[in-house]
RNA sequence: GCCUCUGUAGCUCAGUUGGUAGAGCAGGGGACUGAAAAUCCCCGUGUCGUUGGUUCGAUUCCGACCGGAGGCA
């Protein structure tokens, strides 16, 4: 499906940061005074069981504007992309037509972008865990990487050019879209990338710090908040009913694997916090990267020149003065 | 007090049989279309503790001093 495909174009707004940046706030905010609902594009906020360590909204912030895609799937279901963007333009397309502004709000870019730009998710092959674990095996003989890639150059050269040998991961998922629908993922994104415009008339607002070390010790400070509030419990349960070891997205969530350290007594809680928080660090890092090299981000300060928090009630004002003259 | 070891990048440490030095981690930058909280790529000048000496040349050898660790009293 491209942008063209949506001639509507209906309005949305989205919420877009490094992790603890202080999205959900300005996202309940705007979403209470303009009449929306919120629609989370985060990859792990979806599993239930896992509120503390991926910084779920609380039940006082989801009782005051409903959410949606959070707490919806089981730790061991997968989760991808593409599910999202197809449960996504079906919601939106519910909510505008009961007159309500849907609110984006997540740190998983690519699942924005996938909805966003369009993509080749309906024409495209879906994971395949047969696959997957076949080239993954091969990856784990010596040189085993380099000849994915030569595969990979073989049938997709342009592809194999923009990969890295050593991404595995993108290279099996380059091979693996070839081996399923026997069409080269070079051919499926120059179709769903023709497309200049958005699928939606969106306003994406980012949130952005001057003093990036404001933002990493606002990581420090909700890590041990996390801990306070029982994260390591969390963790013990979810390893006690096993969930990890049958989970193929959940798992990868930060805090889970580096707190699962403590459980099997390889790794002191001391070490394995200051893993965590690292993780975070890195993590919003890679946000802050690829957020903003995407063109549709307004940017609006969450911090003060001199690197004070804005208050809340400022940084809302901002960012509807960015959604008035974008005509809501 | 004596003996031994040790002092090199923000941290942990290599190394130079004497020609001013390099890894991991941290830090910085970047990529990314069905695993994305994932995965991957690029970036290394620092009074080689201080100060004398030997030497054409010392971070490297020798002495003293100042830190640190251990041993003997």
């Amino acid at each position: 499906m491209k942008a063209t495909d949506f001639p509507s174009r209906e309005r949305v707004l989205a919420v877009v940061g490094a992790t603890a940046s202080g999205k959900t706030s300005l996202a309940i905010a705007l979403a209470q005074h303009l009449g929306g609902e919120i629609l989370s594009f985060d990859s792990m906020q979806v599993y239930r069981g896992m509120d503390i360590g991926t910084a779920t909204p609380t039940a006082d912030e989801l009782a005051a504007v409903p959410h949606h895609f959070i707490n919806i799937l089981d730790p061991w279901e997968p989760y991808s992309c593409a599910d999202f963007v197809a449960m996504a333009r079906e919601r939106i397309t519910a909510l505008r037509a009961r007159g309500v502004l849907p609110v984006l709000c997540g740190g998983t870019g690519l699942y924005l972008d996938g909805l966003l730009r369009g993509g080749s998710f309906e024409s495209s092959a879906p994971g395949n865990p047969a696959i997957r674990e076949r080239l993954t095996a091969i990856s784990e003989q010596p040189d085993g990487k380099a000849l994915l890639w030569q595969r990979l150059q073989q049938i997709d050269p342009e592809s194999a050019a923009a990969t890295h040998p050593n991404n595995v991961k993108r290279v099996i998922r380059a091979l693996e879209i070839y081996e399923s629908c026997g069409r080269t993922k070079t051919e499926l994104d120059r179709e769903s990338r023709t497309a200049d415009t958005l699928c939606y008339d969106a306003t994406v607002l980012g949130l952005r710090y001057h003093d990036r070390s404001l933002l990493y010790s606002r990581i420090d400070k909700r890590v041990d908040l996390m801990l306070q509030e029982g994260l390591f419990e969390e963790v013990e349960r979810l390893h006690r009913l096993g969930l990890f070891e049958r989970s193929p997205t959940a798992a990868q969530a930060i805090g889970y694997k580096e707190l699962l350290g403590v459980l099997h007594g390889t790794c002191s809680m001391d070490d394995a916090v200051a893993a965590l928080k690292l993780a975070t660090r890195h993590y919003a890092k890679r946000q802050l990267t690829w957020f903003t090299a995407r063109p549709y981000v307004q940017w609006i300060d969450a911090d003060t020149p001199d690197g004070a928090l804005r208050p809340l009630s400022d940084v809302l004002n901002d960012a509807l003065r960015c959604v008035t003259e974008g005509n809501v």
